[in-house]
RNA sequence: GGGCGAGUGGCGGAAUUGGUAUACGCGGCGGACUUAAAAUCCGCUGGCUGAAUAAGCCUUGUGGGUUCAAGUCCCACCUCGCCCACCA
């Protein structure tokens, strides 16, 4: 018998199925349509890492699998060839990023053919081909008819040295990707022109479709975030000795009271008209500075910066001047970029705020727990009411605390109606409650805090709120109180006794605040307090009413927010698409002719971009100078190309109609195909994904296609990490490469299935150098027994044995089938892994030439063909099979199969297992439980002990509860 | 700072609705075959006490709780990982 050796028939079954087109899908076919697929890849030098390998292999097995049962099954192959990368190799050797993806990519299709994936060569797609990126251009053509692309400035990176653009990945540590030495200046930012795709009109869309996706979930969450969609309001505040107003947006207008001062973004459209003549130059200096800060700076450094404009403002809601600042922490393109500072209540504003000695002004009360917190009753009405605490003192280290039983507390009681002020209340019931008639001074010393409270007594619900005051007495003035003498014990103790006698929570967290000395607020959800009317008021309640408040002054409006910006989708580079755009100096910016698509990216000697801020195109004079299509005068080309990022948001659709000229692709294929089932990526592709589901949105409007969502389906798979844990690096050499695994002499079959088997996919697999030796192992063992099978004599099979042989490969075949379906690869091929352990046990006595074994031994194949495919085949082929288990094999599992005649019951006394004991199938509970009884091991622990409770759990377990 | 997720043998990892924890693989140990090695095949392999392949106890990050029964459910804590990050 010769043995299994992956570099004879794997290169034989890869030839083998390049001339029969096994992977070829008809796509007009009648089957059940399924298409697998994992983002496509960027053709670099490098070759396919074990990443790739990783990746292309999960989609590859879930194809596979779909094929052999059956369905049309369709593995698409394209390629993502625009890009930075292959630019910057131009501009440093000179060699044409067209020729170096003539000879890239054709090594790419070894390798892949290499790994056994059942990709569609025949629909192959290159983004970087003119028969692909007609259609891209075509995209930005409707996007520019359809009003949903326009023109804008932004601030892009910039080197002088260069004289050109700079992409974020193209600064490093500040400086430009070709001039980081230690003399080399920093980039810097430059206004520049740019086209934008209104993404932001499919935000809700896109935000209200993601609930539906059978996506990872993690994955939907980065989409939520990435549209960041926020409700709140504008409010205006007036400038205060002008007729100006400046518009906030927050989502916190119910903490309005608590605004103290203004900050405006450094770009702010208002910061030079407010600003006052003294403060001019501060101002510009840092509006300067800040705009120059790198990405770096922004990230590293997050102590707040600002200055003080001279201006200030006035709060809508109580006409308090606020000062105006500008500072780098608010940014100019989310909201209004500005905003109003609620220091107690927003981190930002409250560190803010310390460092520029700004007011802090609480407007939310924290609920305490304690006594008082009961749950609000909805059949009694509610009172507000507000409470004044005493910290009373003499001054000079002693303090006065009430003492009621066994609980010491501060004095203090409501604020009357007769009260001026809380301070007044609080300096009356010091007087009533202690008796110390002389009060000399009173200042708050802790924060607000609330407590809920049902009074039985008066049936009523109390939503209190109230401040602590430190209140100073003269200790030589007590007097026989009128009002409520004797009713209290009062005590004076020590400062160090304080915090160790007081027995409510809530007055000890005061105390602590009070010797603590600074008043810090977490707070962000509560009870309102220092907010005029709206005091004692739910937080949560108010923000809409103070709103509709505001409203009906024309003081504000209920805004929604995104965190979204619409889609910058220009490049001032070479390697692109070039936008389909004449710039006219009489008509602007006009659409080439639809009939003239593609315009053709000119092949060049010099890859360097031009020196004006265009890419290298605009050297290319024959190329630029054309005439307007609009007037017929002379023009230019937009030398701008369109962002990768739209190349790869559309081209799932090409893969159904990869040569059509006369139309992005048949729509009618597409319906049928649509949506994509499967697909998969080792990258979150927060962007992509979102781009390509805009496009999808986009395309489902001009009617192009029935379903907007282009993926059904997306996995989100782990990556492949060196043994220790850390990275594979090509720095610290300690890469892996897939092909020499190959080479070695174990085959990609053995390296796909370890990758397959060596995690869940979900889950980050560690490089283990023994994996692929095991995998290869194991499907040595299959070869063995299916040749040593084909070397048996023919002879019957016991009746017992080839139950047992069915029941194993059912149960496998079940177990493969639903875990492949559910992505539990790993579990697949345990599952595999374990029947062909058991036909080893059962093929030393049972071994014969028969049908039962040829039908274990053929499933077997099948099932673990789409993890190998190429012993699978090799197998089927040998096993007398004429077609190619490639497609239509999957077998099905039987139930008959898995029912056995006994059953194993676990037999647990107490909860602690004891014994496990046979039962025929279907025995009766009675029957189950006298057997449990006898069984030697557990009668020795029910001997002597009374049987309280029987628990049977069918088919499972028998529990004796005993005392 | 915010969000999400995870802690199970020496290692990667299994465990439907709570129901025999440690499937499968790796590594390790022992044996068979062999002049020998590799390969292959067979067996053992969570920890502790024990001479023991007797018996018992313990064990899913830690501590509580619910339950006849908890890796799984609830509460608190610890640790790690990932993503986003000044979005008002």
């Amino acid at each position: 018998m010769n043995r299994y050796n992956p570099k004879e028939i794997e290169p034989k079954w890869q030839g083998i199925w390049d001339e029969t087109g096994a992977y070829t899908a008809d796509l007009r076919s009648d089957r059940p349509k399924y298409i697998a697929m994992s983002m496509f890849n960027y053709p670099s030098g490098a070759g396919i890492h074990i990443g790739h390998a990783m990746n292309y292999t999960i989609s590859d097995v879930k194809a596979r699998f779909k094929r052999q049962q059956g369905y049309e099954s369709y593995h698409p192959i394209g390629w993502d060839a625009f890009g930075l990368p292959a630019e910057n190799f131009a501009i440093k050797s000179g060699v044409s990023p067209q020729e170096s993806m003539a000879t890239i990519i054709p090594s790419y299709h070894k390798q892949y053919k290499a790994m056994g994936w059942s990709n569609d060569w025949e629909k192959e797609i290159s983004t970087h081909l003119p028969e692909y990126y007609k259609w891209t251009q075509w995209i930005f053509w409707k996007m520019h008819e359809q009003g949903l692309a326009y023109q804008d400035s932004r601030m892009q990176w910039w080197c002088e040295l260069d004289n050109s653009v700079l992409a974020n990945e193209q600064v490093i540590d500040g400086k430009c990707w070709r001039h980081d030495g230690a003399d080399d200046p920093l980039v810097e930012k430059r206004e520049v022109k740019q086209w934008f795709f209104r993404i932001t009109d499919y935000a809700d869309e896109l935000l209200d479709s993601i609930d539906a996706l059978d996506w990872t979930e993690s994955v939907k969450l980065a989409q939520k975030n990435w549209i960041g969609k926020s409700k709140g309001a504008e409010v205006d505040f007036a400038l205060e000795g002008s007729e100006q107003k400046i518009a906030v947006f927050t989502t916190r207008p119910d903490t309005l009271y608590g605004a103290t001062f203004m900050v405006l973004a450094p770009e702010h459209e208002l910061v030079s008209s407010i600003t006052t003549d003294e403060q001019r130059q501060e101002i510009e200096e840092y509006a300067r500075v800040a705009q120059q800060k790198s990405e770096l700076e922004r990230q590293t450094s997050k102590e707040k910066t600002g200055v003080f404009t001279g201006a200030y403002a006035l709060n809508p809601v109580n006409g308090a001047q606020v000062p105006i600042w500008i500072a780098d922490y608010v940014l100019e393109g989310y909201g209004t970029g500005a905003i109003m500072a609620v220091p107690a209540h927003d981190e930002r504003d409250n560190e803010f705020a310390h460092k520029y000695n700004l007011p802090i002004k609480q407007v939310v009360a924290d609920y305490v727990i304690g006594d008082g917190n009961d749950a609000p009753r909805k059949d009694v009405p509610t009172r507000n009411s507000e409470t004044a605490d005493a910290i009373i003192t003499d001054g000079k280290g002693k303090y006065l605390l009430q003492i009621e039983g066994d609980e010491i507390h501060f004095a203090g009681g409501g604020v009357d109606e007769t009260d001026a002020s809380p301070e007044d209340a609080v300096a009356r019931e010091a007087r009533e409650e202690t008796g110390y008639d002389k009060v000399l001074s009173v200042k708050q010393a802790a924060p607000y805090s609330a407590y809920y409270g049902y009074r039985a007594i008066k049936k009523r619900n109390n939503r209190c709120w109230g401040a602590y005051y430190e209140v100073v007495v003269d200790p030589s003035s007590k007097v026989p109180s009128e009002v409520e003498d004797g009713m209290h014990e009062v005590a004076w103790f020590d400062k160090s006794e304080v915090a160790s006698r007081i027995t409510w929570e809530d007055h000890l967290r005061a105390w602590n605040h009070y010797i603590g000395g600074d008043i810090e607020m977490d707070v962000h959800e509560g009870l309102l307090v220092n907010s005029g009317e709206f005091d004692g008021q739910e937080t949560s309640e108010v923000r809409e009413n103070i709103v509709a408040m505001l409203a009906e002054q024309g003081k504000a409006t209920e805004k929604v927010n995104y965190k979204m910006r619409d889609w910058s989708v220009s490049r001032q580079r070479y390697w692109g698409a070039p936008i389909p755009i004449i710039n006219c100096e009489k008509c602007g910016a006009v659409r080439v002719p639809e009939s003239d698509l593609p315009i053709i990216l000119p092949e060049l000697d010099d890859f360097q971009p031009s020196g004006d801020g265009r890419s290298a195109l605009a050297r290319a004079t024959d190329w630029l100078k054309t005439t307007c299509p609009e007037c017929g005068g002379e023009a230019e080309r937009e030398t701008d190309t369109l962002d990768t990022y739209i190349c790869s948001s559309w081209y799932m659709y090409r893969y159904f109609d990869p040569r059509n000229t006369q139309a992005i692709f048949d729509s009618e294929l597409v319906k049928k195909w649509e949506p994509i089932d499967f697909y998969n990526g080792a990258d979150h592709a927060t962007a992509h994904l979102l781009y390509a589901r805009f496009i999808g949105h986009f395309f489902k409007g001009l009617g192009l296609v029935n379903e907007p969502e282009p993926f059904k389906q997306f996995l989100f798979n782990g990556k492949v990490t060196a043994a220790d844990g850390t990275m594979f690096s090509k720095s610290k050499g300690n890469g892996v490469d897939p092909l020499e695994i190959i080479d070695q002499g174990y085959g990609a079959d053995a390296l796909r299935t370890y990758l397959m088997f060596a995690a869940p996919l979900d889950t980050w697999a560690r490089w283990d150098p023994q994996g692929v030796p095991g995998t290869y192992r194991f499907l040595s063992r299959i070869w063995t027994l299916v040749h040593q099978y084909l070397a048996a004599e023919e002879k019957p099979v016991a009746e017992a044995a080839q139950k047992e042989i069915l029941r194993a490969t059912h149960q496998m075949i079940r177990k493969v089938s639903e875990d492949i379906e559910e992505n539990h690869y790993n579990t697949a091929i345990a599952a595999a892994m374990t029947d062909v352990n058991e036909l080893y046990k059962l093929k030393v006595d049972n071994l014969a030439k028969s049908d039962v074994w040829q039908e274990a031994l053929s499933s077997l194949v099948a099932c673990v063909a789409p993890f190998a495919p190429h012993i699978a085949d090799e197998l089927w082929l040998k096993l007398g099979h004429h077609n190619s288990v490639q497609r239509d094999s999957w077998p099905d599992w039987k139930q008959e199969y898995l029912t056995q005649d006994t059953m194993t019951i676990a037999v647990q006394v107490n909860g602690k297992l004891r014994g496990t004991i046979e039962v025929e199938v279907g025995s009766d509970e009675s029957v189950v439980l006298a057997a449990a009884k006898a069984d030697t091991k557990v009668a020795t622990h029910l001997d002597g002990v009374n049987i309280v409770k029987s628990i049977y759990v069918p088919n499972k377990l028998v529990n004796f509860v005993v005392k």
